[in-house]
DNA sequence: CGATTCTTTGAAAACAGTCAATCTGTGTGG
DNA sequence: CCACACAGATTGACTGTTTTCAAAGAATCG
């Protein structure tokens, strides 16, 4: 499975071999299927997964019950709960597999060992998280400028692969609309 | 003007005397008065502000002529368009001074050069960045999770100084609702 | 003081949410 | 292979909230 993962990296970017090997050594392979919990609420996130295969979601739980999808993975994402994971401090989230799925996984204390010393992998940590910021932003944005039905649609066309293969109520969370909203959405075209 | 931006920096986290020299050697200043814009959008985001006093705003304006608030910034915050900064392409944004202020600039591109050489303050811009992006990330499920009203309230809790220093339809527009409905929900205290 | 900007308000219309029931499709076990 | 259970999606009636648009009152500033 490694090999998917080296492809998809170099694809993006230059990794030194040495860098590569060091990453390498560090990864481990993981099945779960579907409807399995990776993390808990609770719970520190130790770990960040790379899908190789399949789909997850981030979620929180608010005081009423309510789910809340913040993120939605598929093949050659990465997933973690970016908070817990940096500040070691107890997740509000839940990270869940939507289907069977496999992945592969990097200790946080392994990762941080190996950053320090493998630049080109350091440099692909901080585009990524710089990339993440700028997609999180541009979110908020969509959030406050675009009707339900915009981003609806918009969602559609940049996340063709998830749409088709995701709960719509998953969907109407997301992009934070009740299920009803989406369903009459969806029926008036 | 720099020994405040240093006091700061030093509050958070040790820099080294060298790399400290390094960012003074760099810094320039400036001042400007209410309602000036210091990017529109259209212009590469090639600086990037550290607030000595006053108060700005981050703002995009949409299709439909709205005007819609991203962020604020008062004393002791650095403010830029990240996305521009980091990608150098033409910003989404404006920024605009809410009142008479004092900046601290730098040059993206004095900048990128000095921090490679400089391991406390790239150490200091990547904290910054995993915090700006939880900072998202919040904000996102704040919006999906939580009323206009319990927003509301949260963030006069959490940003006191900017509440009685910004007009309120621009609070409005950054919790995502209209000024009619921020009126109503602070009537009905 | 006059001009501008900001805030509130009213009435009507558009929109979104709740709840409960129904419909659809999938998959599992007998 | 069928029946049943189950998860997901839609629908209807109702309720409640938010927006729109315009106008009027405050507050601020030169």
């Amino acid at each position: 499975m490694f090999e998917i993962l080296k492809k998809r990296m170099e694809e993006i970017m230059c990794i030194s071999v040495e860098d590569m090997q060091g990453l390498k050594d560090i990864h481990q392979t993981k099945k779960v299927r579907k409807g399995q919990i990776l993390l808990s609420e609770g719970q520190v996130c130790t770990l960040t997964y790379y899908i190789v295969k399949g789909c997850l979601r981030v979620y929180r739980i608010d005081q009423n019950g309510e789910e809340h999808v913040l993120k939605f993975g598929i093949e050659n994402w990465w997933i973690n709960d970016g908070e817990s994971f940096s500040t070691k401090e107890p997740s509000k989230s839940y990270i869940q597999a939507l289907e069977d799925s496999d992945l592969i996984l990097f200790e946080e204390s392994h990762f941080s060992r190996l950053i320090p010393s493998a630049p080109s992998l350091q440099k692909f940590v901080e585009e990524k998280t710089t990339r993440s910021f700028i997609a999180s932003t541009e979110r908020i944005y969509e959030q406050m400028s675009l009707s339900a039905e915009t981003r609806y649609n918009n969602f559609i066309k940049k996340y063709p692969n998830i749409f088709n293969r995701v709960p719509l109520h998953m969907i109407a969370s997301y992009l934070g609309v009740s299920k009803k909203t989406l369903s009459r959405i969806r029926s008036k075209v």
